[in-house]
DNA sequence: CTTTAAATTTAGGTAAACCTAAAAAAATGT
DNA sequence: ACATTTTTTTAGGTTTACCTAAATTTAAAG
């Protein structure tokens, strides 16, 4: 089947919601996506009718397998698209969402199967998320919050879910990035911040705010 | 000012015709849009509205300054992908216009300019057709037809004006692509046939429906 | 168990981009 | 010049994706 720009933007929220709340519902598709609730009923009518969704009347909505399988595959252009746009065309991580957003909607199928190969099959995209393969699987890394990372142990930076350019500027002060090795050197109880030593070298201070921000995973 | 998909694809349509044409009619433009005469009207109007339009009623239309500066635009972008998706990802010329009609939509500035340097600025795209810059200047490469290329001159292929399946075949045969060197031996003036010498090795028949889609310019 | 508040859906409407059929204008043939 | 054909425009629909305002359902509070 064949899908509207807007019908694909309407799954892959849906999908992003479901990774937060079990079942989704209306209101919050509605902010996600920037337009009003009864837009979303709308919506949600013909998702249903085109059997993508489980949807009962004022109970909430999720996607069924088709509908997750096609979320999926939209996913999969969408972290494609960003990780060409950072890697090659040398973008900074806080512009490519935006173009990646129109760039995932081109249909082509071979288009996406080479830019893959071109690509050299990237497992994750320029914030740490994992590109789904083909058949819309992937490994979801088991993400550990550098908030709660106990002191003298050392991790790997896997992802960031705050992807503004403030959030770019900070750990680009500090020479942070995914796959950046990190280690937690003292933790503040008076305000939750922490001390880290940044791939074996310097020092720095993070914010609760920020290292609640980091994802991580073990050595 | 930003234009929708199917004002972007009208725009650049009447651009092309009037390559051909001086002045657009309504008919040309609804075969070329795969559409029909009362819809291009309404278009019409709205682009007229617009004003990137000199348009008469009844009388035909043509793109005026700020409609053709647009057009360029559009043109750039789109040979620019077509140009990427054949010598990044490897597609045959037949097979990307389709994904840089879509492709030529996404509205990003930048994203252009850094396509455009990661391509190191290519003048001409797959089908030897030029790459506006970003003025929407280029060069238009003087074209000679290879049909009326008198016998033992030497030529270059600049461009191809059927760029079909069937005519890539033909050529792929022969080895004829964009910049290869042809000589014309001998032509027949039976058929309009002509036989040359590819590249100064092999040499090859041509018929005068092939012939007269190749256009070249002087060694 | 009501009453009130919040969430959701329905009703009815708009704008873009299409369409068919009919009317109007321009071009053509004799 | 006038009738006929062709081209173009207008009139009036349709579908998609939005919207606001009102009605309905569900959830929360007293
Ligand atoms: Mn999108
Ligand atoms: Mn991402
Ligand atoms: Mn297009
Ligand atoms: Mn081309």
């Amino acid at each position: 089947m064949n899908f509207s720009v807007s019908e694909e933007n309407y799954i892959k929220s849906i999908y992003r919601l479901q990774q937060q709340q079990e079942v989704v519902n209306t209101n919050s598709l509605a902010q996600e996506l920037n337009t009003r609730a009864a837009s979303v009923t709308d919506m949600l009518k013909k998702l249903q009718l085109k059997k993508l969704l489980d949807y009962e009347k004022y109970r909430g909505f999720k996607l069924n397998a088709a509908g997750n399988k096609i979320a999926l595959t939209i996913v999969r252009r969408h972290r494609l698209w960003e990780y060409f746009l950072v890697t090659k065309l040398g973008f900074e991580w806080d512009k490519v969402h935006a173009i990646a957003e129109e760039l995932e909607h081109v249909s082509s199928i071979e288009l996406i199967q080479r830019l893959d190969s071109f690509l050299d099959h990237p497992q994750t995209d320029p914030h740490g998320d994992p590109i789904p393969d083909v058949h819309g699987k992937f490994t979801p890394i088991k993400q550990l919050n550098l908030g709660e990372i106990p002191e003298k142990k050392s991790v790997i930076v896997s992802s960031v879910s705050n992807q503004s350019s403030e959030m770019l500027e900070l750990l680009n002060h500090n020479n942070i990035k995914i796959g950046t090795g990190l280690r937690v050197i003292k933790r503040f109880a008076f305000d939750g911040s922490i001390e880290i030593k940044v791939n074996k070298q310097a020092t720095c201070i993070l914010s609760e705010q920020v290292s609640k921000n980091i994802f991580v995973y073990h050595d």
